[in-house]
DNA sequence: CGGTTGACCAAGT
DNA sequence: GACTTGGCCAACC
């Protein structure tokens, strides 16, 4: 399968832990500029190995969650982020995504 | 195949 | 700084 979908969580189980991601730059790093695709994949996400809680908006905020954003907020502090306002510092955990595969 | 929608984004008002 | 508009792209009807 190398659906749309497919490629947007293969590039959400490379994003490390205690990082988050943007919809913008994981379509980015699909080389599309499908943001909201990117976004709709992550909700239908069948797969419970993908990590969907760690890509936000780009202005690092949580967005809506199917889990709910308080099971996300807690599941990201646990992986080592601070989540002010129900949001995140992107200043921290902001990933670069520079040259990562 | 045309039209609507969406966990979006950027720019303009 | 909040709201509106336009654009972008894939999935669904």
């Amino acid at each position: 399968m190398t659906s749309f979908a497919e490629q947007v969580y293969r590039i959400c189980k490379q994003v490390p832990q205690g990082k988050v991601a943007s919809y913008k730059q994981i379509a980015e790093a699909l080389g599309t500029k499908a943001y909201q695709a990117v976004g709709q994949a992550l909700n239908k996400n069948p797969y419970r190995e993908v990590p969907c809680h760690r890509i936000i908006n780009a202005k690092g905020e949580l967005h809506g969650f199917a889990q709910g954003l308080k099971k996300k907020q807690r599941l990201l502090e646990a992986e080592g982020i601070q989540i002010v306002q129900g949001k995140v510092d992107l200043k921290k955990f902001g990933m670069h995504w520079k040259s990562q595969s």
